[in-house]
DNA sequence: GCGTCCATCTGTATCGATTAAGAAAGGGGT
DNA sequence: ACCCCTTTCTTAATCGATACAGATGGACGC
């Protein structure tokens, strides 16, 4: 017997088959309520006879105009962005709640390329949680031409968002440390790419190379500037975000003349970091020099780190939500934060 | 001014502007070779003019049949799945290759429930990468009756897939330790979700519970076991995948009247955690105690972990360009590992 | 001068479903 | 008996592009 020619069964196969109409067995697939129990069972016996798969996701993406799929949007390489706790407990708010509309997160780089402006123009997505710091800022308004719902992680102006408040977060740290006594304070930032360490005095009307204008590295910058003596803040660049980067960076925070009493990391991976350095050069956290971090990760409370905790999950989550349901009434949402104070802060040492 | 109702700028709103056929304007968009390139510049200063924003990708992919997506189908919670160091090497050497094709990853849970079912079989995807160790196979199966590639991350007998040879590696790990006088051997395996660490002798006909059978773990303890002498092995398996996982599945290993004098993890997590636990008891690796691991992840040089190496962007990489190119000839790939011998194993005590 | 060929464009039949609107059949109420 | 409702199914019009088979016109060879 020859093989049959391939083929194609299709909805339009299966409603002959069963002799109803095609409209019918669309039904049978997604709105069994408007048919007969009967009649259903009966299709979807014929149709795991024929070996029917179920609707064609591209025919129903078509006419219906949903993918089920949400677009997750980050920047630098894949490796750099999940190496990173914080965006990996993200990710898993986000994919949680994105699941339970049933749809599935779709992975999306910054692009850099024109190839990558393909792949993100080209994604079959309904919904785009953008969590890049910066640009990819036409691709993103091209795509909400296209009638995808863009989500942000960060407050702004207009459009749908889920976030902190950067600058007060950033101030509700300082002033502890100000409280305690401190008055030479060191920032250090993380960098989505591999690079040097750099380093800086801070001053407001003058940007931090590598530091975005409205990204939240800028806004805590400057949250905390504004608790302190002018000219009282200096900013060093970590080469990543990793603990590594953070003990280098800790190094250069630590090694100079005129060491700062308190270390503020950006984020708590960093901060690990600074810690690291802090106890290889000698040093107690807490009582020789303060170190803050960002996030408040869990293994923060392990290694007894004070922490600006925000809700990284639930922000993934919300986020997920929104995405996937135009109607949530609540389109841009402010999370409370919160600060937990553990052993690695402490009054400053008096000046030697 | 009564704002304009809603254009939907389609093609041939644009066609129609510029006074071709829609053809034309598809051809501008996706074969620049089919027309002059005066008329394809006309055509796009037109569609930014209008706010064109390209071809629909829900009818270009029902049309075309791509949709220029490769699924990454794992097992687990997303949190574990990517708290994995392997995990998010192979996705990043995945995702590199899919991006050359201007394609894009999209992460799928295998299902559990029925939404997620619904999810996988909804996902517009041209391939499936299916790192999953078990089950869910009915569910690829319709995925692949839909004219979904698959592309298994482990040796089978039909279908594409790219792997390294499970047993030879595990047997080169035993042999090595072997030859160095090790007999008495515990292998850790990991979990895919939390659990208590349990403990069994090991017996190659009878499985080990939560091990699944064609699962990477049994084709390893089966090579491990292949080159002890009978009952020499004891199996412990974590409470998951982790560092501390490791730290608590080793502390069940060594903590024994008749210590092992070599314990095999078979990941590096795992075995960065024995390692600790190792030390945490007094005990000095690779003198008192050996370790070896699987993967080689970059920390297990600096740990100075003895493992198999095995490449795991590579293996990403590959596995990505099988699923996006059909024309690919090699469409069964088998990867060379490597054991890579550093401080943590070495001669076997003399017995006490 | 004539046939050929190439470079450019057009016409039109799909791709595989969804959905609103309508028809047919049965069931009650009065 | 008649009318009105439901329930259950069908008809037919899209959704927005792609790709094949042609049509057109000018250049070119001989």
């Amino acid at each position: 017997m020859v093989p049959a020619a391939e083929a194609p069964v299709t909805m339009k196969t299966l409603a002959e088959r069963v002799g109803v109409s095609v409209a019918t067995v669309s039904n049978a697939y997604s709105r069994p309520d408007q048919l007969s129990a009967d009649l259903r069972d009966q299709i979807m016996a014929a149709a795991t006879e024929l070996g029917y798969p179920g609707p064609s996701v591209a025919g129903r993406a078509l006419r219906s105009g949903r993918n089920d799929v949400c677009g997750f949007l980050f920047s630098g390489e894949i490796s750099h962005a999940f190496s990173d706790p914080y965006a990996i407990i993200f990710l898993s708010g986000l994919s949680e709640s994105v699941e339970q509309f049933g749809a599935s997160v779709l992975l999306l780089k910054a692009p850099t390329t024109e190839g990558e402006t393909q792949a993100l123009q080209r994604a079959p997505i309904d919904a785009l949680v953008a969590n890049s710091t910066v640009s990819s800022q036409e691709g993103v308004d091209l795509l909400r031409r296209r009638g995808v719902r863009i989500v942000r992680t960060r407050p702004s102006d207009a459009g749908d968002w889920v976030g902190i408040n950067d600058p007060s977060a950033a101030r509700l740290v300082a002033r502890h440390l100000v409280r305690l006594g401190h008055r030479r304070i060191v920032v250090v930032t993380p960098a989505t790419a591999n690079g040097r360490v750099r380093e800086w005095s801070y001053r407001p009307d003058r940007p931090v190379p590598g530091v975005a204008d409205g990204s939240y590295e800028n806004l805590r910058l400057r949250g905390v500037w504004e608790e302190l003596e002018p000219d009282a803040l200096r900013v060093v660049r970590a080469g990543g975000n990793t603990r590594e980067a953070g003990r280098a960076a800790g190094a250069r925070a630590l090694d100079v003349q005129d060491r700062p009493t308190a270390v503020i990391a950006l984020s708590d991976v960093l901060a690990f970091g600074i810690l690291d350095a802090v106890r290889a050069r000698g040093l107690e956290p807490g009582r020789d020099i303060s170190v803050c971090g960002f996030d408040d990760l869990p293994e923060a409370d392990f290694l007894g780190l004070t922490s600006l905790r925000q809700p990284i999950a639930e922000k993934g989550r919300l986020a997920g939500r929104l995405a996937m349901d135009p109607d949530y009434p609540q389109r841009q949402i402010n999370l409370a934060v919160q600060l937990v104070v553990r052993a690695s802060t402490g009054p400053a040492p008096a000046d030697r």
